[in-house]
DNA sequence: GCCGTTTTCGGCCCGACTGTTTTCAGTCG
């Protein structure tokens, strides 16, 4: 069992307490411990059977024992139990925005509604209205947010999709007669959500492929089977589809899995008029030898990286060869919105560091939250000098590498933040944020992020829109004013690297870098796993068409400070 | 639930917004 699983575990047990109605600091303690093991540096196994588990901050002796109960006999009985008395549904149900336990424990008590789909009935007959606390608003709401998430079901973040991709891929290159596996589809181009996994395994033997994936641990069933391919369910309800072929054609099928479905339209469009001789050539060719960049180079286009390929002028800037030469994670020389023990974060900034470090970069921005997000422990004025203190100190021990001081500081309801000016000018890194008041009209939010940005202090704007993937639209916002201002003030926006998160998008990213604005790629990491996240934001980068230069925090540390007090 | 230069119980902990009300409970970050 595997952390992220443990984690999944406690998380929904803090829900199914909540639905009970237990008492509000144990929920949190369960809410934490998921926190804390989803962010573990290391296998909660190896930490169990080293026994340590109640050596880690925040597990202590009932947390440890659930976790020994799990992993001794892959069960909880208290998480049963609970299941048993709260049908799953209810837990769909909490999610919802504007639903949390008490609404929808009153919801079944009153209609007996136990799932999305009954609720989602009952709001189309106008049944929810009339209930105590509801009304028209909560109703309409309640099925605009069902039928968005209806809209996105089935389809898995990134992170969670590549996950298992690259397990199922390790698995099946074990496995006799394979000779390479490759994720192609969506999840190869790094969409930000992925609708199945794409697997292209080159053998000569599927039915023993298609066998051995089917018992695979993380395989629940199988849902199509045919001659040279399958389709199976995973246990994390994402599907795995696949594509096996002979090795000598492995290149031209991952290429022609990969897509998109636009891109490779334009591309035979291009094949057609070169009369097959292309085509003749790629065939008449040592399939062994043939590279992806092969079947480009014939159609006399640049090669195309995975991430262009969405028939968004890729083809054609590729014709004309101005593809851009696209930022890489190497480029990366630091994180500028990392949270620590200070605030909300669960490693202390020496360990943030040591990890920042090791990746090679040559510094990392302490962004802690605020005073006013107290949720999130946010930064006494005095707390965060203090804090600054310590960073200064930690800075004089080392010389190759460096700790900006920094504040993630929050963008009140009526656009002024959350620290006075004088502070602000003091610190290396200023990223200013919205966690509050995200119900705001379009025009108030708008002139929030407006009045955020007129702030000389400020240098970033911490995922902009703040959508939640899966979860929540952004803030209803006028992007294009926002845009043009950012543009005008020479803001930074950020691209959170947080796959949850991936705000901007790419498609706003690049509306960006169109308009001159520079981009920062930050990971937001509240632990020293999420730290890791940063390929995911350069991926949004990527597909962006950013090239370095767009990107601020590639530039080395000293010309990196210049740049921020520029203005 | 966890934690403790507070040693075994008591503290942890929060204000603002929202939609429903007409004074507030529930939700949220």
């Amino acid at each position: 069992m595997q952390n992220e699983e443990i984690a999944w575990i406690f998380h929904e047990l803090a829900d199914l307490l909540e639905l009970k109605g237990e008492e509000y600091f144990k929920i949190r303690a369960y809410r934490n411990a998921s926190r804390i093991l989803a962010g573990l540096d290391e296998p909660v196994k190896d930490a169990w059977k080293g026994g340590r588990l109640n050596k880690i901050p925040g597990i202590g002796k009932n947390i440890a024992a659930k976790i020994n109960e799990l992993l001794t006999t892959g069960n909880l009985k208290k998480y049963q139990e609970l299941l048993e008395e709260f049908p799953p549904g209810l837990l769909a149900i909490i999610t919802l925005p504007g639903l949390g336990p008490k609404k929808a424990g009153m919801i079944r008590e009153k209609l007996g509604i136990t799932s999305l789909e009954e609720l989602a009935a009952a709001a189309r007959e106008k049944r929810l209205r009339n209930l105590p606390g509801l009304g028209v608003r909560t109703e309409d709401e309640i099925l605009r947010n069902i039928e968005l998430r209806q809209s996105q079901a089935g389809r898995a973040l990134l992170d969670l999709a590549r996950n298992i991709a690259a397990e199922l891929k390790g698995y099946l290159e074990l496995l006799p007669g394979v000779a390479r596996v490759e994720a192609g589809g969506s999840l190869r181009r790094w969409k930000e959500t992925v609708g199945d996994i794409d697997l292209v395994v080159a053998s000569d033997d599927p039915n023993t492929v298609i066998d051995s994936l089917a018992g695979h641990y993380r395989i629940s069933h199988i849902l199509e089977k045919g001659y040279d391919g399958a389709k199976f369910q995973t246990k994390w309800g994402i599907a795995v589809e696949l594509e096996i072929v002979p090795e000598e054609v492995f290149t031209l099928a991952l290429f022609r899995n990969t897509g998109s479905h636009a891109h490779f339209e334009k591309l035979q469009g291009l094949f057609e008029k070169k009369e097959n001789s292309a085509a003749a050539a790629l065939l008449g060719r040592n399939r062994g030898e043939m590279a992806e960049q092969d079947i480009y180079a014939m159609l006399d286009l640049q090669y195309i990286p995975p991430e262009l390929r969405e028939d968004r002028g890729e083809v054609e800037a590729a014709l004309e060869k101005r593809l851009p030469d696209l930022v890489k994670l190497e480029a990366i020389k630091g994180d500028l919105h990392v949270h620590s023990t200070w605030s909300d974060g669960v490693a202390d900034i020496e360990q943030l560091a040591g990890r920042a470090k090791a990746k090679g970069y040559q510094y990392m921005a302490v962004t802690d939250h605020s005073r006013s997000l107290h949720i999130a422990r946010g930064l006494s004025l005095d707390k965060l000098h203090e804090q600054h203190e310590v960073i200064r100190e930690l800075n004089k021990k080392q010389e190759d590498f460096r700790i900006l001081t920094g504040i993630e500081v929050d963008i009140l309801p009526k656009g002024e933040l959350d620290c006075p000016d004088e502070v602000l000018k003091e610190i290396d890194v200023v990223v200013a944020s919205v966690h509050s008041a995200f119900k705001q009209d379009r025009e108030t939010m708008t002139a929030r992020l407006l009045s955020a940005m007129e702030n000389r202090n400020v240098d970033i704007i911490g995922h902009p829109t703040g959508r939640l993937l899966n979860q929540r639209e952004g803030y209803a916002l006028d992007l294009e004013r926002v845009l043009e201002a950012a543009a005008g003030y020479g803001t930074i926006l950020e691209i959170n690297a947080s796959p949850n998160r991936l705000d901007l998008s790419d498609v706003n990213a690049r509306r960006a870098k169109e308009k001159g604005i520079k981009l920062a790629i930050n990971t937001d990491a509240h632990d020293l796993k999420r730290l890791d996240e940063m390929p995911y934001g350069v991926a949004v980068g990527r597909r962006a068409w950013l090239e370095e230069e767009d990107v601020v925090n590639t530039m080395p540390a000293g010309k990196l400070l210049k740049y921020l007090r520029r203005r």
